[in-house]
DNA sequence: CTGAAAGCGCTAACAC
DNA sequence: GTGTTAGCGCTTTCAG
């Protein structure tokens, strides 16, 4: 393994000197330049990125944590919006640090990396109405950027979708089709996209006029298996739903199952719709109508406005004038509408 | 943010018995140790990471490189696979860096990490039956761990599945249920487990005095379009199949659906296979018959050979005194018959 | 233009 | 038991 001091002996010249040649700016004199890099390059010279991280103080590298459940280690949106950000993040140069942990472990693990300095910067997604991480990392003033905003406050960089807005396009949707019995199934009401898109629903039916009873809204989890059995629970109901709006695919998916388990025909007899179009969304039968998020795009937007954050706090770079405002993105979100309802 | 140094001063002890009062082992006096450690906890000391690193010579830290094609990001067995290794590596303390790359790009990726010496090992999957990767980590005696066989050589830890056995068993029941015109829908045979499958299949047909003309396989991609199109190809073909054996169950997915579109009873006028058991091949619909995979498990498995590789290299743990032959494992497929057969 | 020296934070060999 | 000294590989003043 050859260091800087290696082609220094070999070039006859200072650890310093063959430095700031590598380096290229500084004043060296081009002889030297040609002379050092053809030296490094010959010797297969390639810096430590250990030393000078340790040197920059820097860990060059983002980090993500993602929950796990017993049930259900890896969802799909999780692994798009992971797709986008790796990306992004080795377009930047910089490494991805992805971290499990069960969510008792979250916070803790969260400090550990960053007392460890072993990220320069978090991307947290699925954010909580009141998200511990954010008021841990926000109190600390360590660069974040998340997928999601929160309740109380919004005094950080983030990319949202207006899932209020959206909720309208499908109530619509779904209300023109001739549906007046509307249910829903949502994650729990502490994860901020589910309240959000609930309050949608509410505003909307309301503003139409449309009852929507307490029986017809089902706090669940994120998969499948729970959507299919909230919507069984809904369907089995003495005055069944005719239309269920999901709060994800997988959910979406598992009450189209219960209802073909009903023998009823999706898309006539029970309208299903879905949220965020991943992949199988297109290719489930029948195709899900839902709202487009382009997931792995947000990835790298978030990853994006991360590195903005990182390089804020670097005095370096304090000039660039980006103020709050320019990191913080909302999203118009676009239905998709399919063969489900 | 402090430092050795500034619990030494705090304390009036040298950096280095503070360093050894915190670690734990040589000798320091009990009551030093009280006070160091105090003196640590009051100040909310925590070790630099980056620091200990550069001076152990280690990243403590497992790569894995993901590639990505333009079209899906993110299949869902890689998520799988990399949620079972990163729980196992944070189990292991080690640091899980993940990295997005082209097909093209993928070597020269590895040949960084090495050289900036940002991982000590690799996790593998997906081998291709003639492997660049492998090749080269081998010639430079890089640690890492597959998932999947190469065909040349064997002199290095991995987890195989039985490929061949397990078609076995697909094709058993295939016969069982009545078929004998059977396709297969296969990825790119410079893939491991694609060739080896598709031999499973050969072989086991052959046994039992079955044809399998060229015809009947097909030779695409990974994702569930490709298996649509392939799929599509062959029940157009004058003489179809009566059951098609996708390779991987996003790939079945497609033949479902293809199946469908000619309104074809899947499990009935046609019986379709998948391969790996994803958590969607269980609430497809009609549920998919394929053989399970452990793929979290794997991951961990995977990861926990590749830490030993990294300790055998480690000449402090040299008398561990395993032999390859202790990481080098073959798991027997086991087949789940559902619905779609 | 170049080099000497210091230092990032930590660990380890070697004294006392 | 504890401190001194070196050193991991690199960057960055500060002098020449």
């Amino acid at each position: 393994m050859v260091t800087l001091k290696d082609i220094g002996e070999r070039v006859n010249k200072s650890v310093t000197t063959v430095s700031r040649a590598l380096s290229g700016c500084s004043d060296v004199s081009p002889d030297t330049i040609l002379l050092v890099k053809g030296a490094a390059k010959e010797m297969g010279y390639v810096p430590n990125t250990l030393a000078q991280r340790l040197q920059k103080k820097t860990a060059d590298t983002i980090g993500i944590i993602v929950p796990y459940s017993s049930t259900g280690y890896a969802e799909p949106f999780f692994s798009e919006l992971l797709a986008g950000i790796g990306k992004e993040a080795s377009e930047q140069g910089l490494d991805l640090l992805v971290a499990y942990a069960k969510k008792e472990n979250e916070l803790s693990l969260y400090k550990k990396l960053v007392s460890g300095r072993r990220v320069d910067g978090f991307v947290i997604s699925r954010t909580l109405c009141q998200d511990e991480r954010i008021d841990y990392l926000l109190s600390i003033n360590f660069p974040f950027a998340s997928f999601g905003m929160v309740e109380n406050r919004q005094d950080f960089p983030f990319v949202e979708e207006d899932g209020e807005y959206a909720m309208t396009t499908i109530v619509n949707h779904l209300v023109e089709r001739g549906h007046t019995r509307i249910a829903c199934i949502c994650p729990p009401l502490s994860v901020m996209f589910s309240s959000v898109r609930l309050r949608g629903v509410r505003k909307r039916m309301a503003e139409l006029g449309l009852p929507l009873p307490d029986e017809m809204v089902r706090i669940g989890s994120f998969d499948q298996k729970d959507g299919h059995e909230q919507a069984s629970h809904l369907l089995d109901l003495p005055n069944p739903p005719t239309a269920i709006i999901g709060f994800n695919d997988s959910i979406a998916f598992g009450a189209i199952n219960a209802g073909k388990e009903r023998a009823l025909k999706i898309g006539e007899d029970l309208a299903v719709t879905g949220f965020d179009d991943i992949p199988m969304a297109e290719m489930y039968r029948p195709p899900l109508t839902t709202i487009h998020q382009p997931i792995a795009e947000i990835g790298s937007l978030v990853t994006k406005l991360l590195v903005k954050a990182i390089q804020e706090k670097n005095p370096k770079y304090k000039d660039t004038g980006l103020g709050l405002e320019n990191m913080q993105v909302i999203m118009c979100p676009k239905l998709i509408i399919r063969e489900s309802s």
